[in-house]
DNA sequence: CTGTTAGCGCGTTCAC
DNA sequence: GTGAACGCGCTAACAG
């Protein structure tokens, strides 16, 4: 492998106008700058980026934590990082935190150690004090999918309240009013906001929050089988016409519930669901769901680093609206 | 940050005694060593990993390349990974290639510039020649879902043209003639292999191969929406009984088509994916499918590399075998 | 505009 | 068992 030396030796120069050239440096005549350049690729020469990161003290990498990496969810967060960050030659180290503060916590070390010049975090199971005293260190870092009063301005984020409450609302527009409703875990953000978006959309109508009609599922399409053999159960006694899952994953999970019992959605069930991953509208019947910009989001967090990190001139915004996308799997009672 | 001076100093010792108790190099005294991890937490002292990838050559690090991050393929393979390197405190560095030959030339570079110590390619664009060539470089490389016979034991991949011709025996056996076939990107291996299998499946029952009844894909359900349009304008002068798709994803889209038009899945028409992607079982109906254990292959893929890079004792197996998951989708003509 | 010279933090011979 | 010294490949002043 041919070094930095090689180069400055082939085309007569010291090893720092090389340097020069390497970073783009202005201050090189256009001769020796052709020198240079026409020795590099005589010597195939490829900067050692180690030794890079040693000098200057900058990795050219940024590490992103999701909670998992499964399900439709994270990858195509971590596939517009990835591509928005490689057209700028930064490459993205991934960590998971699995929800476990603990573990959140280790992977957040395990990427610092690694050098990152910046983390891209998804985090949940850690405290809002641990992040803001992140924050304060020397790695700067983007949370994507919460919000922290205190260093706003490195959050991206959905309105999630608003999101909760936009399905429970065209539920009732549609003259449902007794809603039940499968939340996600109680110890992720999203799935509490969501929860509450839901319950204010009830209240204005005048409708009281029934606790026992709401289930906390996980997410997953168990937690929607879980949620509706409970719902089911309550059923005889409160007949609610509709349910709304706090992600399609669990109304995936709720319907096939239904249609083994015989039950014909939307005719006797209206659902709504939240995310509007892509088997939403392949699905029979194609989901009512939130549409949630996972994708821009996960680019947004990378153009956030580019712009405030890497001094790139980009137009960044924070948060991001979600939107109703009607379907089938909700109709009028 | 504490360097590795710092920590000599306090536990007044040499530089080269430090490095040895972190190298785990066994010439130190019990005596001196204690007293140089007690330095060492004393300073929170952390290795500087750029430090130590120059100065040993090495960077702890594995590169994984594979075609897209987004939809339910690659995520889980990733998280196993991902897992099982972290374990053994390697890190990833992901890169996407998009089934370009270009893009995963200029990933597999970039890549290789990263320092990793090995790369991880689910690749399918690139020559098998570009392959060996590459394999014959000084950074070891693993092949995912591909097979290459002169460089057969770096490859782990699915037998699919097993896993293809069980999906068409099944339906054989419930006494299907006529079967249609949607089939992946004519480009990626084994889109071809799954192909091929279907055919052999055919010939054993001496049915001809009707190409009229064979719709190239995409993998996604959008291929599986076109690929059914398509078909059911061939089906009234070709009644097939049954529809094979590559992948779960292209069943959704068949049958969403199907069930649009008012037919009745599985009574008008059986159906049978490859994959067993989670959704798999939620759906309804609920699919009958070829099991592809694309976690397990991740991650011995990862266990691969812990024995042959970084001299792990493990045992590794490369080839995986397809599994029939009999459920719902398709019922004896 | 270009060259010289220190480091960056750590691994690794060598002597002792 | 331990320490001194050099080198990994590159960047960043500083000097000219």
């Amino acid at each position: 492998m041919a070094t930095i030396y090689d180069v400055s030796q082939l085309a007569g120069v010291s090893l720092a106008t090389v340097s020069r050239v390497m970073n783009k440096n202005t201050n090189v005549s256009e001769k020796t700058r052709q020198k240079v350049l026409d020795a590099m690729d005589k010597l195939g020469y490829r900067p050692n980026t180690f030794a890079q990161s040693l000098a200057s003290n900058c990795s050219n990498s940024v590490g992103v934590l999701v909670s998992q990496l499964d399900g439709p969810y994270y990858g195509p967060m971590m596939a517009e990082i990835e591509a928005s960050l490689r057209l700028e030659n930064k490459h993205v180290i991934i960590a998971v935190g699995h929800s476990d503060a603990a573990q959140e916590k280790d992977s957040v070390e395990f990427l610092l150690d690694r050098g990152c010049d910046a983390l891209i975090l998804d985090v949940e199971a850690v405290s809002d004090e641990y992040l803001i005293n992140l924050s304060k260190g020397p790695t700067s870092i983007v949370l994507i999918n919460r919000y922290i009063e205190q260093i706003n301005e490195r959050c991206i984020y959905l309105e999630n309240e608003l999101g909760g409450y936009m399905a429970t609302r065209h539920l009732i527009s549609q003259g449902h009013r007794n809603i039940a409703y499968i939340s996600g875990p109680a110890k992720k953000h999203d799935a509490i906001e969501r929860l509450v978006g839901h319950k204010r959309a009830l209240s204005e109508v005048n409708v009281d929050f029934d606790p026992a009609l709401c289930f906390e599922g996980d997410y997953r399409e168990e937690g929607g089988v879980d949620g509706m053999t409970y719902l089911l159960q309550q059923r005889p006694t409160k007949p609610f016409t509709a349910v709304v899952c706090a992600n399609d994953q669990m109304v995936s999970g709720a319907i096939s519930v239904c249609l083994e019992r015989g039950m014909y959605i939307p005719q006797d069930l209206s659902f709504v669901g939240f995310d509007n991953i892509p088997f939403a509208r392949y699905v029979s019947p194609k989901l009512t769901t939130v549409n949630n910009p996972i994708h821009e989001m996960g680019k947004m967090a990378a153009l956030w680093l580019l712009k405030n990190l890497y001094n790139k001139n980009i137009e960044v915004n924070n948060v991001f609206m979600p939107e109703l996308v009607e379907r089938e799997s909700s109709i009028p009672v």
